[in-house]
DNA sequence: CAAGATTGAGCCCTCAATCTTA
DNA sequence: TAAGATTGAGGGCTCAATCTTG
């Protein structure tokens, strides 16, 4: 059981990453990242936020954040009104770069999903991991869009 | 849903590798090698079996043999009818580390998993994984002991 | 030429410590 | 003292190329 799951995760990894690097020229983690903030109120998130929306750590983020600065997709903001934090805000680059992205790769999960599970299936499937994600990481329960994106997949 | 398969996974893996290390000094890939060799025929299962058998790639799993060699818990041996192939087994003092450390992992296991989920729960989930990663890995399939080893967690 | 295993190069992540602000 | 973010050190993984054997 635990065992599946991590096979199961991982080998839908291995397939999608590559598809994704492929078609888009994104890694998981930049894909991630941007989706969060091509959701967000006004796309922009406070660092630590977006670390636990994500499978990085706080650590993880910074240096993610700092490649997705360089190649010209997100900007660093100090918060208004927090001067310790600081926000991470999309550009319009990384605005177009992932809503080319997103479709593709909704494609592409539809695909692998599609071959292995009914839709009814798929729905028990995504209620479990819920249940199971938000007992092992409350912090991820509050800001839970992703779905709302990937229903259908 | 794919947002939930990967985000479950990772904020489970987190808690878990971290027990796992701190009670057993073990790592994920370590631990998924030596519980495949000590569910193997005679403790011995060759590179490439054992890398479609875990989440590692060939060029991972060689790596990962390398450290756990080096650690004294796993040596090479040259396959008797295929002189391109490598056979990884389990010395005594592997087969003492798996020992131990299975038994405090599986309740771990239970630990995180019982919170979530009800017995019935999980079934429906494992089969719903294995399904998902047959479709995906079909190479897993065929050497399928995990669940047999962790059906109760 | 294909299969099995390995290595070289490069990338990226994590932990723990550190710095700044609340 | 804690929270937010970052960096220094270290470790490990993947891809692609290579070497050996079938």
């Amino acid at each position: 059981m635990l065992g599946l799951l991590f096979e199961s995760q991982a080998a839908l990894l291995r397939v999608l990453e590559r598809r994704l690097d492929r078609d888009s020229g994104l890694s998981v983690q930049w894909f991630e990242v941007l989706v969060r903030l091509h959701r967000a109120p006004d796309n922009r998130l406070r660092m630590s936020d977006l670390a636990a929306m994500t499978t990085l750590t706080p650590s993880g983020l910074t240096r993610a954040v700092d490649r997705l600065e360089a190649a010209g997709l997100v900007v660093r903001e100090s918060s208004p009104s927090d001067r310790r934090s600081s926000l991470a805000v999309l550009t319009p680059e990384g605005r177009d770069r992932i809503e080319t992205a997103l479709p593709i790769q909704l494609r592409h999960v539809d695909d692998v999903l599609g071959d292995a599970l009914s839709v009814e299936e798929e729905l028990v499937l995504a209620e479990l991991l819920r249940r199971l994600r938000d007992a092992v990481k409350p912090a991820a329960a509050k800001a839970d869009t992703w779905q709302d994106e990937l229903s259908t997949s």
